[in-house]
RNA sequence: GGAGAGUUGGCAGAGUGGUCGAUUGCGGCAGUCUUGAAAACUGUUGUACCGAGAGGUACCGGGGGUUCGAAUCCCUCACUCUCCGCCA
């Protein structure tokens, strides 16, 4: 949520900015303007009433107990105008107080100035491509055969016991899953990360400190008796740690990292690139959360990406970055790194992280601050990013990794899986 | 699932209708003393909003009510803890 005092003194930048997301908010901005103006004059008189009354409170207190019933009970009469108007000032202080909230929940953060303007994932800028397309000598599988073949993931089993995108891993595949999570774990506390094992299911007020709620209420799976919600991601318990925190200094950052599965109902894009293991209901990440000063968010993004790189390129992938356009951007980011991974059997791209700066969108939500050098309380930033989402990732492998013998583990994951190969 | 007790400032913990944004202790910060440190002493120390400022308003788990006036009384919801039962 953008804050409303950034609003008022840079309503012509955000305009400009959110052109990248090809929308117009002039409109809604003007809306939460004028709403604030009304806010605040409705406030300043509210409070000068109840100024006035509190005078009045103290007087008539002081009144009883000098014994002057009369002249107390005389200042009484005079209170009931000025409630009456209290009363109806509050109305209003609250409406505008929703109207206002209302209208700031539908304004996406603005676009970092590397963000190019763009509709759809066609506009996403390449800006980093490593290794070469493998080529085949034989005619190479898609990783839900390759599964069946080997018996590494069993899609109907999971449909039997829960429903589709619900897969069972198992023998040397339940391995391969258990030895990246081991990995990509060992990697992050390489680079500094601290290890969480997190909540599965979170509260309201979590989902709505990282922004999952209102507006996609939907994906998320919601235990009704309890009120809880699944977490789609490791991002919103991770996050969630520091709302309401400000922290006592501004020299801080902050690395968390958790493996968790993720659950996503991913309502509506039934049919669409849902084969194998490419779209899950249930799937395993291992996420990391940073939070920084401003002044290190752009370093820190690439501290995370360089992490990605590495990752990657250690389980002998070849990949490439996108700079992620407005259209394509997530509502909470202001800038947003994606990274794919080839899949020469697909033929396709299949998206493994996602690495994003949210600046103080999130932080504003989540009342995450810290004091500054003038003592005075700021936002934070947040940052995160996969490191990494599994499903792809073991897709990937499986299909770029396979030979007429098998399917070949490389070296950095061997010391995990305990084999080097899947025959 | 049953019964009970709680929720107050960074923490501990007072406060049962007005002088309470809130006693006190600890912690934090600043200072005095000291070669330095500790101790001791003194002062200071929540958050948000409105206001150019002076200042004002709100917040004692959330919401509502009674009252001229609520941390304090009433209603309601949430959460936490303890005991019993069940159980990995």
């Amino acid at each position: 949520m953008l804050e409303i005092t950034r609003i008022r003194t840079e309503k012509e930048a955000i305009i400009e900015g959110l052109k990248k997301r090809n929308l117009d908010v002039t409109e809604t901005l003007d809306q939460i303007l004028a709403a604030d103006a009304n806010w605040r004059s409705a406030k300043t008189s509210l409070e000068s009433i109840s100024a006035e009354l509190n005078v009045l409170a103290k007087e008539i207190g002081d009144l009883f107990k000098q014994g002057k019933q009369d002249e107390a009970n005389a200042a009484k009469a005079k209170t009931a105008d000025l409630k009456n108007k209290e009363a109806e000032l509050k109305a209003k202080v609250d409406e505008y107080e929703k109207e206002i909230t209302q209208l700031l929940y539908t304004i996406p953060n603005v676009p970092n100035e590397l963000v190019p303007a763009g509709k759809n994932e066609l506009d996403n800028e390449t800006v980093f491509e490593f290794g070469e397309k493998r080529t085949y000598d034989f005619e190479p599988l898609a990783h839900w055969d390759l599964a069946k073949k080997y018996d590494l993931i069993d899609f109907e089993l999971g449909v039997k016991v829960t429903g589709a995108g619900f897969p069972f891993y198992r023998g040397k595949g339940a391995k391969l899953q258990r030895a990246l999570i081991s990995f990509f774990l060992e990697e992050a506390e390489k680079a500094g990360y601290e290890e969480f094992i997190p909540p599965l299911m979170v509260n309201e007020a979590s989902a709505y400190g990282t922004g999952q709620l209102p507006d996609k209420e939907g994906q998320m799976y919601h235990m009704q008796v309890d009120d809880f919600y699944m977490i789609p991601t490791a991002e919103v318990p991770l996050t969630n740690i520091y709302r309401d925190v400000i922290l006592p200094s501004e020299d801080f950052s902050i690395k968390l990292t958790g493996y968790t599965p993720c659950f996503r109902r991913e309502a509506g894009s039934y049919g669409k690139d849902v084969r194998g293991l490419n779209r899950l209901h249930q799937f395993d990440k291992v996420e990391i959360v940073r939070i920084e000063h401003p002044t290190n968010t752009a370093k820190a993004l690439e501290e995370m990406l360089e992490h990605v790189k590495g990752l990657l390129e250690k389980l002998g992938l070849q990949y490439r970055i996108l700079r992620l356009c407005g259209g394509d951007t997530g509502f909470a980011s202001a800038l947003t790194y994606d990274f794919e991974v080839y899949s020469a059997a697909q033929d396709k791209w299949l998206e493994v992280s996602s690495c994003s700066r949210f600046d103080t969108f999130q932080a504003n939500r989540l009342k995450l601050r810290f004091k500054n050098a003038d003592k005075k309380n700021q936002l934070c930033h947040t940052l995160n990013g996969s490191a990494l989402a599994l499903p792809r990732i073991v897709a990937a492998l499986m299909e770029n990794h396979q030979t007429p013998e098998g399917i070949v583990i490389p070296e950095a994951l061997r010391k995990f899986t305990g084999f080097d190969i899947i025959n």
